[in-house]
DNA sequence: GCCGCAATAATATCTATACAATAAAATATC
DNA sequence: GATATTTTATTGTATAGATATTATTGCGGC
């Protein structure tokens, strides 16, 4: 008779010693600190060369399970730092997910010349800039109002785009490398301008996401989106090894 | 004359392939879509083995920036997912680092029995568990809010702690082990009760964060936290490779 | 006891090679 | 021309070594 139940078991060698060895950390059977066997024991345990030892336990160190040490051998590392990799969605992917039609519409687009930026608390000096105000729509009802900031010193080909028809925050992605980028998370009210673009009432519970994108010391953009604080919310999914090696 | 320039490159062979490669890619002059050199050119150009190449592209590979096939080559990969490391720090060394004194009291201890747990707009019927509502200060000055649920099959240790003294999720984050989690994070405004404990005016602009974490398929806890709205956020930075490889 | 030095144990890297898996391209067949 | 088959280019996995690096350990001399 056949064996009918799923091999979940990773397919390759190396894969299996990392799933393996995992397993014991995650099920709390081995807990941090607990010193891991060499690579040549799991090489004698196995019966494999060293070399595929060495790989799954990179990996599994590359993921932070795991500490090792020249001499000192591996250990299961302390309690990784509580991180959690957040999905921040394409908004217009989101809306049809959730089967609403999705619309945009810009209600300023502007040059502006080199200026002082308002973040947060903090006020930066940057260069000339394209300004762009958009809503995004689902079902016709606005669930975000963005403030986008291009500069045109480090992506000159935004001066040409038409932003009428196509939302800035695709366009870069598609188009710009960057190196690094920040986001700040708030709940705030919707204060005038807010509460008319989403049409709703002043001081409304709304959630704040203000991105900055850089590459190398350059800033490229900044946006700042408020999403209509009922309508939106972010989430964030994750396990212990978020790359999964 | 010896040469005293900072070698800031990578020690190792397969590390500067590596950097060598990712600064193609970030710098925008190889675009997505574009082929990259085969394993076997690189090797050529490089003076090295197959296999050390094969670990630098690799780890580029898991880091999302280059896709790979068998027979069609390698080439930079399309705009990666849009996603973050979301750091949510310790409320209490986040409190500290802002030079306030830390505060914790709670304001409900009691066990449960089995019921259904609201989350979002679902019920989900669950196990015996202990509630504990606390709120966390800062200078005397409440500024979180938090319901938690710790299921005691799932986690029968918990029962004996003091939660009087020690928040519970630092407690949990240290002895127990999970393999999941999961964030949703939304801007409410105050209701009755948080209002009463966060001090603020009815319908107050706040941060909500409800975390659910589990081991395999069993649920060990689900956190409600509520933030005073002006007095917290959370942030979000991140480069293109989270793990580094 | 303290310092320095050698021995040692562990990981880290690298090489050269072999074979497997896979998908594209080329070729043969109808 | 359409379909099946073979070839081939490329990555994926694994092996068995060699050498480098590094933190610990133990020892000798003072």
């Amino acid at each position: 008779m056949h064996d009918h139940t799923p091999d979940t078991r990773p397919a390759t060698l190396h894969a299996r010693i990392r799933a393996e060895v995992e397993a014991h950390i995650l099920s709390g059977d081995w807990k941090p600190g607990h010193r891991i066997p060499t690579e040549t024991e799991l090489m004698l345990r196995y019966g494999c060369s060293r070399m595929t030892v060495n790989k799954a336990m990179a990996s599994l160190a590359s993921a932070g399970l795991i500490s090792r040490n020249r001499r000192a051998g591996t250990t299961v590392a302390r309690p990784r730092l509580h991180s959690a990799v957040l999905n921040i969605p394409d908004v217009r992917a989101e809306i049809e997910a959730r089967g609403e039609t999705y619309g945009y519409r810009a209600l300023l687009d502007e040059m502006r010349p080199p200026c002082c930026i308002h973040l947060g608390a903090e006020g930066h000096q940057m260069g000339r800039s394209r300004f762009i105000r958009s809503v995004h729509l689902a079902d016709e009802s606005p669930i975000l109002v963005e403030d986008r900031h291009i500069f045109l010193d480090a992506v000159p080909a935004a001066a040409d785009v038409d932003f009428g028809q196509e939302p800035p925050g695709p366009w870069l992605l598609g188009h710009v490398p960057w190196t690094e980028a920040e986001h700040r998370i708030a709940a705030i009210p919707a204060d005038a301008m807010t509460a008319r673009a989403l049409s709703v009432p002043l001081g409304t519970a709304c959630l704040l996401v203000e991105r900055r994108t850089w590459r190398g010391a350059e800033t490229l953009t900044i946006a700042r989106q408020v999403f209509r604080g009922e309508a939106f919310d972010l989430t964030a999914r994750f396990g212990p090894s978020p790359t999964g090696g």
